[in-house]
DNA sequence: CCAAAAGTGTTCTCCATACACCCATGC
DNA sequence: GCATGGGTGTATGGAGAACACTTTTGG
């Protein structure tokens, strides 16, 4: 049953930008398209937004129909409002940025219907309409919001190593970090539980795991706190 | 001429928290609604998006027609998209918060066509829809954004006392300031030129003025900075 | 025994904080 | 001369930054 309105309205989507971390880098989840416009180009995930439905279970609907990504931390970052974003019709868009554990999902966005795939976020392929600039922000969003709040955690397994924590923050900030003042300031946190568990087959000596501090984790998220590393 | 859409669309406006401030509040520029829903109720200014601007256009559009004010600092906060926002029908909007020096502004407003009127921002009549979750936003984004921005002089006139300065950030961040390692602080960011000219017509020692360096101040806004004041 | 990464302290510098008095001006 | 706000310096503590070697384990 069509709609009728006075005047055009423009329509409004949500997109959705997925970071995941390997050993190596910082990736973004890219779904291929299969209609025009950008027919075969690299896009985000996203879809148009239901009169029934928040922004924000728009995002996480589009995220598990195109990805099969459910429950991750998700968080808005900014609506895009250009008039010729979309070649079609005047299309807003509500971009949102996703955290997810890289290995958890790896295979699942390959093997779904439609083609999914990650990629290093300074290799991308060229992205279909305006989304190469969204990704922008959203990185420039994660850079700047892993220095004063506990984020970046959600990139990682839940038994981690303090090297592998490292790493997730030198991977995100784009620089190396000394070891002996990252763990001073990462345990004076206390936001990390200290395990009675050790990494498995490796061919060095094994690293003590950590685990999230849930109470405290929470606490300081809220609060925000100062990780000048 | 209707149009006619396939599925219901959600509509999209924007809405607008313009800050001022005066000797001793924080204000928040507030439009009598004239129509139902909610008529007599305070709203924020704002309106639809049209098909032909940009959300950004839309915002300084509504602006200028609902309060006369332009060209004002400008900056988008978030998108709010609850179901039930309106009790009409399905709107998403944009929120924008603005900063503008009160003063310049104060008769304009109270002259308008529509009902509009300053009221400090711990004071507020009920608003209209969800605004006072807007208000609520905009305010926590200011008081973060001041901190490592210098976008509060927008609040200011051209030429200012350091006092003045100093009120300023105090009635951000609702807290008292030590005046010399304010004055310390702030000089050393070397943003400020310092002019050969008093406040006039005080009671007491005049005190000097000062005015932005704009080319250290636009660096500067870019770069971040840190005011941990 | 060798390779590889884990783990560990100290020094220095800088910046935020706390704090109190004299000065200039108008009335 | 007094009331009002303008303007100034110093001492202390805490945190970030720089920096290198020993330990553990597997192969």
């Amino acid at each position: 049953m069509p709609f009728t309105y006075e005047y055009a309205r423009p329509a409004l989507t949500v997109d959705c930008v997925v970071f995941g971390l390997d050993d190596e880098d910082l990736k973004v989840l890219l779904i291929q398209r299969d209609l025009e416009p950008f027919a075969g180009r690299w896009a985000l995930p996203g879809g148009f937004v239901h009169v029934d439905e928040t922004i924000d279970q728009a995002a996480r609907r589009e995220l598990a129909e195109e990805t099969g990504l459910t429950k991750v931390f998700l968080e808005q970052l900014y609506t895009f409002g250009g008039v010729d974003r979309d070649p079609r019709e005047r299309i807003v868009t509500v971009a949102y940025y996703a955290l997810v554990r890289l290995l958890d999902h790896k295979v699942q966005a390959a093997t779904d219907a439609r083609n999914a795939a990650w990629f290093a976020i300074d290799d991308l392929p060229k992205l279909a309409f305006d989304h190469q600039g969204i990704v922008d922000a959203a990185l420039a969003r994660l850079q700047g919001k892993v220095r004063y709040q506990p984020i970046g955690f959600e990139l990682l397994p839940p038994k981690f190593s303090l090297t592998q924590l490292q790493r997730m923050y030198e991977i995100i900030l784009d620089r190396e970090l000394d070891k002996r003042n990252f763990r001073k300031k990462v345990l004076s946190l206390e936001i990390l539980d200290e395990l009675d568990e050790v990494e498995q087959d490796v061919a060095h000596r094994a690293a003590r795991l950590y685990r999230f501090d849930e109470r405290n984790y929470r606490q300081l998220a809220r609060e925000g706190f100062n990780f000048e590393i």
